[in-house]
DNA sequence: GAATAAGCGAGACGGTACGTCCCGTCTTAGC
DNA sequence: GCTAAGACGGGACGTACCGTCTCGCTTATTC
């Protein structure tokens, strides 16, 4: 009855996929791509490498699913899908991201990996990074009027992601860039917001 | 005066530090922290990996002083290191730089080496970033009369830069961030330094 | 009956164990014991390093078992295996080899490489030489209706090849150990068997 | 005055000279060709290695200078020297050197080398084992009147000397190759030398 | 129920890099 | 000009992984 056909011999175990991704995205974020090696992920998944390989034809596209995978499972992001989420919650949301190791540490891999592996980085940015970019430019017009042309708009977003970024990815390792940091960080841009 | 006795026996070949140097750099800009393998450096360099191990004890201190040796050979610092440098020229400076895209896969490089190996992009921070910034921020004090205190200052600093950075590193691949792009971002920056 | 289980995993490959005895074989001929190196038999055999090491934990294990090996190859032992070998043949196939210069390249290094290694001379000795005495020695015995010792007839043997390997190893290089040379050895062995 | 210039500069240490072919030998006997290497060699003598590359251009004319210069050190050659030597004190004097675990080692070790080398072996031969051999030559000579050939009696020769060292060199290590053996041996040769 | 087919763990395969050691050559300072 | 010291290019060492491959076994579907 059911329009998917089951193919024949024994089908694959669903739980190698999850245990697969799961542990190649972790040793991404501990090891880097060179790092997260099939030897290894097979080995942390207690799984066959041959089992890797019919199911990914390279690491890369493994990654690239960890990733769309992981997604889908961090609970929080219900709140960036939300039409109008509350600001002050996103502010946290947002001082939590980038206190967490974690997240730099798979950011910081990605960009690493991206000169000689685009696709991963491009992944990414099109899961996480522009969806939530959308949301806040969306809130901004709404707040504006739209009396702005969108590429002002854009900087701005620039200018404050930029920040944070470039302070937690490159900048001295004080831990400043906490909640105190991204609030000057909007101080700033409501002065840019505001009349000219 | 000098004191320094001359040890005994051949002295190292100084053009094997500058070849395994240059070699070092090469390699790990094109394929990253492991593909620089020290094998790979001095087949590149023409040398023997003896000639490399008596040098630097890990391969992270190879490139940490490689860098150190590379920022020296850029005759474009001399134009940072004045006291007073045109502001035209530095701009023009740092459209160069952010566009060249040996420059991204340095700093994308170091970025990711960074998770397991923070020391790499210190020494990048340290020697070429923060010397500039440094120099931008008592720039802008002059301009100022220093009646903003430093954080002021540098945040705005931090908008600038991170912007830039984060639009190289991460953003869209579009060729964008050009000297219009720049151009819009001191714009607004000239915003946030004049009166409130 | 059989009771051997076969291992999991792929089975080694048995042309391996054929490639690299072989190149072992020709190395240790032509460059001795210190150049047969492992490095070199695998490249010559066509073969990762791990292959060989995987198979003998030494290169003396190695080479021992390429010469039990390579005997087994030889048609000619054939000859020698016969119960009654025909005079005249085993002369010729005597001649043959004396006259081989690999035969004599192998055991000049036998003999050099027993002063740091004597196993692989042992090995030697009792595969190829102790046989072939043996037989001889038993048709000795069926000429002479044993009324001597064996003592004296080992010794009479001992007098035929060993200066037939003396002339070979040590010997002027005049091509003189020929038919004519191992003739003139036999006859005075005949009057040392003959009555006194 | 004197026929001879001194060079000018520093002469020559001549303690070098003994010191390192003394240590040559050495090596050469526990080590083989390859273990006794410049570098061992010049650290067994307690001397840089320019010193010894500048005095032989290769390790195998200092070995075989070496085995040269050794021959006029060693007192019992002078017994060989004699015209006509007591034959009992002469077959002591064999049956010492074929006892002696050194003298086997260097025979082996050029014999060995040969395959590559043939000269060190051929040093040796014409050094040590012919003037032997036309020693015992000519004292056959003497005793038989001369109605043999010069071939019958070589041949002779060559199967008591053959004999004994096929028994040391390759034989089974059992220490039977003593007096005894070689006291067969002779009584052996003893009938090849006697009327038909 | 037998044949077929695909998944699976195990492990061998060729290849590359590791860091160390030693080789014979070279190039310096010091006597 | 000799000496000791020590750097040089080259190459082998034995080990560890890499991604690929080839086994025997297991599990499911199909005939």
């Amino acid at each position: 009855m059911s329009g998917t056909r089951r193919t024949r011999g024994r089908p694959r175990d669903p739980e190698a996929d999850e245990a697969i991704m799961k542990a190649a995205l972790e040793l991404f974020v501990e090891r880097g791509l060179e790092g997260a090696s099939i030897e290894q992920i097979a080995k942390r998944a207690g799984v066959a490498k041959v089992t890797v390989y019919r199911r990914w034809s390279s690491k890369e596209d493994l990654l690239t699913q960890a990733i769309e995978h992981a997604r889908a499972l961090v609970p929080e992001d219900d709140l960036w899908a939300e039409a109008r989420p509350d600001a002050g919650r996103l502010l946290d949301s947002w001082v939590h991201t980038l206190g967490d190791a974690r997240f730099r540490a798979v950011l910081a891999q990605l960009i690493g990996s991206s000169v000689t592996q685009p696709a991963l980085l491009a992944t990414y940015r099109e899961q996480f990074i522009e969806p939530r970019r959308r949301l806040i430019l969306a809130a901004l017009k709404r707040a504006r009027d739209g009396d702005d042309g969108d590429d002002d708009l854009n900087t701005v977003i620039d200018m404050v992601v930029g920040a944070a970024m470039y302070r937690m990815l490159i900048g001295p390792d004080d831990p400043e860039a906490g909640r105190d940091y991204l609030t000057g960080l909007l101080r700033q841009a409501e002065r840019l917001l505001g009349p000219p």
